[in-house]
DNA sequence: TATTGTTTACGACATCTGTCGTAAAGTCAA
DNA sequence: TTGACTTTACGACAGATGTCGTAAACAATA
C-alpha cells in the first residue's frame, strides 16, 4: 500500500482529527488551500480505493486504515528501495540532519532495549546496562562495483 | 524530491549496479518484467528530472543524486505526515515487524551515542559534564560519521 | 556496398492524481 | 410553497507515470 504525497496529507487530517464532514476537511484543510470540490473529489476517491470510509447524511469521512499500516507500507518500500534492505542507514538518515531530543533519545535507547530482549545480544560478553562501547565499523551498503562496459 | 514507486526501482538499480546502458539495465532489471523501450522510456525521463545522466556512444546512465539525498526527502514526508512530526514513532514501526540483527542493534545503538554527543543526555545517569539548558549552545555542528560514504 | 543487429527517437495510450465548474438534491426558515 | 443555503453527484482537463510499437540512425561484417 503506497499512498501518495496528498493522500497522505488527507490521511493526515483523518487520523488528526477524527471523522470530518466534507465542509470541515476543507475548512481544516486550509479552504484557501484547495477548492471545495477538489476536497470531495480527493476524499471520494479515498473511499474507492478504501482507504476511508463515508456514512451519515451530512457524510463524515473517517480513516480506514490505521495509521500503523500506512507507515509499514512506505517504511518497507524505504528499506527495500532506499536503503538496500537494512534497517540502519535509514535510521542513521533520520537522525542526521534531525534534531533529537534528550526524550527522545531515552525513548529511542528504550526501543533498542526492547529489541535486545527478543534478540539476545552477540556474543560479546560485557554488560548491557545502556548502551554499550563502540562496535567499531559502521559502514555498509553501497557495493559499488565498476559497471561493465563493452559490447 | 519524492520519487515514485517505479522511479525508486530504476534508481535503486542504477544505485546498485553502477552506470548501466539501456541493454544492461533493461537485462538486469528482469527483461521480463518490462519491455526494453519501456525501460528507455522510463531512463529517459529520470534523466528529464535530472535524477540521472546518460552520456557516452552506447548511452549510459547513472544516478544523479545520492541514495541519501532520496533518502531525506521521503523521510522528511514520512516524518511529516506519518509520524505527527516525530522520528520515535516511526523508529518503533521500524524496528516492530522487523527481525533487527544484534549486529545492527550495536549500530543503532551507536548511533544513538553519537546523537547524544551532541545534544547532552537528561538528568538521568551516564551525565557527561555540560548540562547547560540556559546558555544553550545547542547549535549542532560536528556531526561527522554515520551515514554512508561519498564519492 | 548491402545486410543484419543494435541503439535511439518519437508518438500513442491508459491510469492515477489534483483541480475545478455545473448543477441536481436536500434541508430549513419564512 | 418558496427562496436561500448546504450537500452531493458528475464530468472535464492537465500533468505524471507506466507500457509499448514503429521506425529512423548507426555500426559491424559478409
Amino acid at each position: 500500500m503506497r499512498l501518495s504525497s496528498g493522500e497522505l496529507d488527507l490521511m493526515d487530517l483523518l487520523w488528526r482529527e477524527g471523522p470530518l464532514t466534507l465542509a470541515q476537511a476543507h475548512e481544516r484543510f486550509g479552504a484557501d488551500a484547495v477548492g471545495y470540490t477538489t476536497m470531495q473529489t480527493r476524499l471520494n476517491r479515498l473511499v474507492d480505493k478504501g482507504l476511508a470510509t463515508k456514512s451519515g447524511r451530512p457524510a463524515e469521512y473517517a480513516a480506514a486504515i490505521e495509521r500503523e499500516q500506512a507507515q509499514a507500507g512506505h517504511l518497507d518500500q524505504l528499506i527495500s528501495k532506499l536503503s538496500g534492505g537494512s534497517v540502519v542507514p535509514l535510521v542513521a538518515q533520520l537522525m542526521q540532519n534531525r534534531r533529537i531530543s534528550p526524550d527522545e533519545l531515552q525513548e529511542l535507547k528504550q526501543l533498542i532495549r526492547d529489541a535486545e530482549q527478543s534478540s539476545p545480544a552477540p556474543s560479546n560478553g560485557s554488560a548491557e546496562s545502556d548502551v554499550s562501547p563502540p562496535t567499531g565499523t559502521t559502514k555498509r551498503g553501497s557495493k559499488t562495483r565498476s559497471g561493465g562496459e563493452r559490447r
